[in-house]
DNA sequence: AATCTACATTATAATAATTCTAAACTGTTG
DNA sequence: CAACAGTTTAGAATTATTATAATGTAGATT
């Protein structure tokens, strides 16, 4: 998690342009004590609320793909309609609660390593991730019928 | 996995009417030695071929989504654009080729079982899924750019 | 500081997956 | 076999995401 609010610098760093756009994404997305997830709806509501312009959607799109690819941001798998991304990019696995649509960081105490005992030739492992899901006791399953 | 091909039967024990589209479906998914990976899309083109008529794309959704609540599918959840489904509904993980967008099952042999430590208050674990993204070696991630 | 240019942003259109709708149809029950 | 509740259907609607093409802008070059 980026600290400090130099985005500018950092941005250049990684090869982008420091637009304003993209310096408000990075204040919005890393000037922050914790990490958090989102989604690019909740994203978008989050900068509307921040600051008084709009930036348009493409340009989220755009500029969280950016980030997603130089590891800043981390894509998280649930079976869904959306993507959820995580401001957290360290190894780590997720509870999702199917109630509430919510997603709960697990911490390495949560879960035990994975232990992988098979390899794909030619291929290398990019990721590895235990997605946890749970919902209430009383309810069977989704809302299907 | 079914293997008999009484589905009439089988449907009528679900709560589900044993209509000629659910029948044929069955036959579809279940009617086979193996299990298997597939899309709704997936699944459309395997109907087509094996029968003259159609069935609705709407019936199609339905009826994946009834078997699934049921217990005769499992969602895979994949970073990604569409849903896929596992006619294997015993507790087992995968590997996702980046390159290929494949999906390969992990047998009990590939991945040492995952020990949860965390639980929710309130909340009972649906299910537990290992997801591994493999790549190819010289590419270094998708194309985004 | 004016100009240039490649990269960014934007609004909007396009696409793709999925869900909704409302009418027609069909198992099942009595 | 009549009635009804559950199903199917085609097509429209919705939602998430990507493409397009015109306009804007950061940073280098003059």
């Amino acid at each position: 998690m980026v600290k400090n609010c130099n985005f500018v610098e950092k941005l250049r760093d990684l090869g982008l342009r420091p637009t304003k756009q993209r310096v408000k994404m990075c204040e919005v997305l890393f000037y922050r004590e914790k990490t958090f997830h989102f989604t690019i709806n909740d994203l978008v509501k989050m900068i509307s609320e921040e600051m008084n312009e709009k930036i348009s959607l493409a340009t989220v799109y755009n500029t969280v793909h950016a980030f997603q690819k130089k590891g800043y941001l981390k894509e998280i798998s649930i079976n869904s309609d959306k993507s959820y991304f995580d401001t957290n990019t360290s190894v780590h696995h997720h509870f999702y609660d199917e109630d509430t649509h919510q997603l709960i960081d697990c911490d390495e105490n949560d879960i035990d390593p994975v232990n992988i005992k098979k390899n794909i030739t030619g291929k290398k492992i990019n990721s590895v991730e235990v997605l946890v899901k749970v919902a209430s006791d009383n309810q069977n399953q989704k809302k299907f019928n």
